[in-house]
DNA sequence: CGGAATCCTGCGAGATACTG
DNA sequence: CAGTATCTCGCAGGATTCCG
């Protein structure tokens, strides 16, 4: 964060930076997917949904080195990795729940919205 | 919305509809543009700073879709182009600001997390 | 000034196959 | 089970040019 930035500015970038990093497909449904406690490797997907192991391998790691998730190996034989939610992943997950308040309180309003767009324009 | 999904399902899908929508690199940044008041295209332009002009019509064009900014022609010479944003669009930069505050309140923590990680691995 | 039309590019992300 | 390695493709988004 640039502290020499006004503070609408700083504002600006901070959203947009979240949103490049939390912004894309998976990142937040991992998180809410977590949300009910620990789980396993093939639990998330199977808990996401559509996502591809190589995606979620993806997202697991950067929520990991972002401090979102701790992952927890156990060496037997199968392997078990357990993926937990980190205070701070709790934390984002909170204000995932925000946009999710806000989708759907207003979620009516945009369909309403486009349909009456649509009808005006071609 | 799915009224027949469970709850943290819908959450889900709601956030990732939203994200899916607000994510893009813009969108937000031409919303919190426009907070301060009514402008113009080049004003919009001037103040997000970095998007072309391409992108900027196209996001304003979906924002006046979802019925988030409103535009008022002036059919001049040179012709004038108001945005105005509506009170959803307003309703949707608080809730923006909401995420700003969130990463600026944890911006530290993941830096720190990062370097952390990344000088574990390689 | 405020766009529309066109072209071009990189990256997000899916599918598939292989490994420990 | 929990990944890694390729290969591929669509599309977000940049640059440039043209129009009323």
């Amino acid at each position: 964060m640039d502290v020499t930035a006004k503070p609408e500015e700083a504002d600006c970038r901070a959203v947009s930076e979240i949103l490049s990093r939390v912004g894309d497909k998976w990142t937040i449904q991992v998180v809410v997917a977590l949300r009910g406690g620990s789980q396993r490797f093939n639990g998330v997907k199977r808990r996401v949904g559509g996502i591809s192991q190589q995606m979620l391998t993806r997202t697991l790691k950067a929520l990991e080195r972002d401090g979102m998730v701790e992952r927890a190996v156990r060496h037997n034989t199968p392997p078990q990795v357990e993926y937990t939610l980190t205070p701070l992943g709790y934390s984002l997950s909170d204000t995932a729940r925000h946009l999710a308040e806000w989708a759907a309180a207003h979620h009516g309003e945009i369909q309403d919205s486009r349909l009456d767009f649509d009808s005006r324009h071609g």
